[in-house]
DNA sequence: ATCTTATTAACTGTCAACAGTAAGAACGGA
DNA sequence: TCCGTTCTTACTGTTGACAGTTAATAAGAT
């Protein structure tokens, strides 16, 4: 391990918590999947790649402990969560009840602006989809995720928009870095986007909390299917 | 401040994490009321009371900032939030889109034994609300929680389990603890759970859904008319 | 007296070191 | 060769100290 004087000397240029640096840097190697599930998150590993000390290493590690990423035994260390069948379904039946909720609410309490950006969004994500080699997909990135967050913002709900939008959120990336992302399914996700975007904007509640609900239920749908047709067991191999 | 010696000899039969006991204090301080909506959590002033060093403290204090229940800015330190009236509505929305979600699931996949169990506690309750001396108000403590945690619990989900029974958790104990319980809703909310658990054996996920949703907002409404009567302004005097 | 400017105090953020524990390696006996 | 024991190692849990920042207080000028 070469470590130059640039390694050594901070730089002040860099405002903010070194917490939030190792936990962006631990949601980078979950999100590009140099992190899967069984892997231990070794503090001082990572302490060394950042240049800094154990202590908010430490902190980000707990963090993702407490939205569940990760579970951490005594003198044991912590250890990234074995995404099951059951934990994926969990995490689809939390998405579905708390996105349609979203979706109620944001029908109601949407500011008509905000409808406009939201079919704006969905108007680039089409966009984005044509142009791009790979249409039958969403964009990369978190592209999906927009709508989502869009519609959760839409509800002002803030424990909802935490709930989705950190805890969930890292499950749900943590899930495609280690499946893959459903193939052929950009199309049709965007349709069903566009439906529900098209009942908020009538102020239709019910419809669209229940095509919110299809929606995801389609989604876990097409996850399990993708799952159950085999898991790259190559990405397990590398260590961190 | 008198510190005698067997406050300084740590005790060995104490086995467990510091962070965890320091977990437990601060969230005694929120049930008991003494600290309260605005109140700073002061590391160094809660690590002296419990003879222990910062970095447990901390870790804690971090912990209920994940759960949402303080806000940190940096240098700042952390504050207990204000829960306004829209933070309350939020809150309820959330708690009845998962527990209506989980009163279906139970209904669908809780074991025969369990659900037995779940009517045993209800009687249980009854009898401890016959035999107090206040018989309108559920038992003191966390008995109106052991109804929904069982229904949580009977939903098999793990992610809605540990949002409900400990973040969201956290935050209704510190609504109770500012604006105390609603009176004379006793026996109606033992009712309430009745017809729940009622659907709940017969399997009939729908209605269970519809009992727990309509449960969740009658409580809403008792807590929301308890808060615009009047509140307990010298509650906020006391230093922690 | 009031506003501005230093100074001080208190608290958080970070670090390096120490102690304790659990898993694995080396060792010895059967 | 296999099993049990001891030793080593690597990691976490905890601590005390230091640095940086914010807020309050005191001092000074107008």
């Amino acid at each position: 391990m070469t470590d130059t004087i640039a390694d050594r000397v901070p730089v002040l240029v860099e405002r903010g918590l070194l917490a939030d640096k190792a936990t962006e840097h631990i949601r980078g190697l979950i999100t590009a999947g140099r992190l899967c599930p069984g892997d231990r998150l070794n503090e001082v590993e990572i302490a060394a790649e950042l240049s800094i000390s154990r202590g908010p290493v430490r902190e980000a590690v707990r963090r993702f402990a407490s939205a569940g990423l990760v579970v951490s035994e005594p003198n044991l260390g912590s250890r990234v969560i074995d995404i099951d069948a059951a934990a994926v379904r969990g995490l689809y039946e939390v998405r579905e009840a708390l996105e349609s909720m979203a979706a109620r609410l944001a029908a109601e309490r949407m500011q008509s602006r905000d409808k406009k950006a939201l079919l704006e969004m969905l108007d680039q994500h089409a966009l984005a989809m044509c142009g791009s080699a790979a249409t039958d997909t969403y964009p990369a990135g978190s592209s999906d995720w927009d709508f989502h967050l869009a519609v959760l913002k839409g509800s002002d709900n803030a424990v909802a928009w935490r709930i989705c939008g950190n805890e969930l959120r890292d499950m749900f990336n943590l899930l495609r870095a280690r499946h893959g992302r459903v193939p052929g399914r950009g199309k049709v996700a965007l349709q069903e986007h566009r439906q529900v975007a098209e009942a908020i904007l009538d102020q239709d509640g019910d419809l669209a909390a229940v095509l919110m609900s299809r929606h995801i239920r389609n989604s876990y749908r097409n996850q399990i299917t993708l799952m159950s047709a085999g898991v790259p067991e190559d990405r397990r191999k590398e260590k961190i």
